[in-house]
DNA sequence: ACCCGAATAGAGGAATTCCCCTATTCCTTC
DNA sequence: GAAGGAATAGGGGAATTCCTCTATTCGGGT
């Protein structure tokens, strides 16, 4: 008898958790361990559960799907995670590889490539698109790393939360409730990431962020 | 025996559609008839099969389902449309009524959700999550219908400009110099920006705009 | 000639952001 | 065990935005 590959998935939209769910369910030998609304349910859960494979979504509020990998990576090496994303902006897949993931499956590409996906990376292999593997060797070659937005800029798990919820529309009070904290900690948090970007203020902040793919449009 | 309620999912995203095909055929009495990729694929597919539900997802490429909803119903007025979104943006809940659809459902909202929204468009009523009409109704009621009707956001060429420099991190008195006027035209351009876009503050217009193609990144 | 929208500008006030501080706790790293 | 970063939270105040309201000018269209 074989050994069922357990499956996590991590991913803010329920109905796309569902979908995946019950194609997941239908194909022998996956079973789906658990799902995770957001980066840090999944950091959560992963204390009790630890599946064969991970699959991520990258765009999420609250804790994007890199740093979650990032994160679950330190406590759990061997974990292997597929990075999921709607976009194949080589940016998100440069950061998804440099946070460890072993796989990255466009949403728009079909149930068949994510099985043969969760497939390669089980037995131990990557699963990379190879347009986009080819793309992303000849942007590094040809722009170097600047290209890849290695700036020194390194934002902290709670200033990219907060910076997500400013791009949205949301006051401090606002933010403060959604993070269960104080309006001032959100307040410092403003002021720290106006000062790490240099940036003037809210809306050049803003800007800033999706030119530089500090979060997702 | 009952009728099958046959269901058609217009959705750029391939492992979306499958779990959503998957999900919808557990469910007894559903019967997804069709796929399509594009809103043109959707139009092209109208001409021999018509379902009794399309689900639609609101951003894609080509095509996008506010347009498509509109193509659709121009030809087929009996249709009934179910628009799904990822984002709970104002705007485009407005756009997906005003085009016709039928029915509302956030993809973070979980299938049950989903499976009443279909039953209840089936049976001939709506399906609008309750705080987003009321959300709706409360603007068009303070704000007449006349700000409503303007959906299609053009922006005037002043108020393009003083957006793009609000976006580059400019104060009003700095925008004002700028455009030698004053600071408080400068300030109304502001407020009719927010009113246009419905946003809420300078952050949430950016982020809107850059969204919506209104300024280049 | 008349109306309308765009652009202009101001009064005035509430709300929010921005930006100095200080301070504590909890980790991690050296 | 010391040092440093991240996150927490608060005081306080200046600057700026957000919002409502009124009002004038100018040019395009019926």
């Amino acid at each position: 008898m074989n050994r069922l590959i357990t499956i996590g998935i991590v991913d803010d939209h329920a109905i796309f958790r569902d979908g995946l769910k019950s194609v997941l369910s239908q194909i022998d030998g996956f079973y789906v361990v658990f799902e995770a609304m957001t980066g840090i349910d999944f950091l959560e859960i992963l204390r009790d559960t630890k599946p064969d494979i991970v699959l991520m979504d990258i765009s999420m509020p609250e804790m994007d799907g890199i740093r979650a990998t990032e994160k679950a990576l330190e406590r759990h090496p061997h974990l292997k995670i597929i990075a999921l994303s709607s976009y194949s902006d080589h940016i998100y897949y440069y950061k998804m590889i440099k946070a460890g993931a072993e796989g990255f499956v466009l949403k728009k590409s079909g149930k068949e490539e994510l099985e043969k996906a969760i497939m390669e990376v089980y037995n131990g292999n990557n699963f990379f698109p190879q347009d986009l593997l080819k793309n992303l060797i000849f942007k590094i070659s040809h722009e170097g790393r600047e290209a890849m937005n290695e700036s020194d800029i390194v934002l902290s798990k709670r200033e990219t939360e907060v910076l997500q919820l400013i791009c949205t529309g949301n006051t401090n009070s606002e933010i403060a409730d959604k993070l269960f904290i104080s309006p001032k900690t959100v307040d410092n948090h403003r002021t720290n990431l106006l000062q790490k970007t240099n940036t003037k203020n809210a809306a050049h902040l803003v800007m800033f962020a999706i030119k530089n793919h500090l979060i997702e449009v």
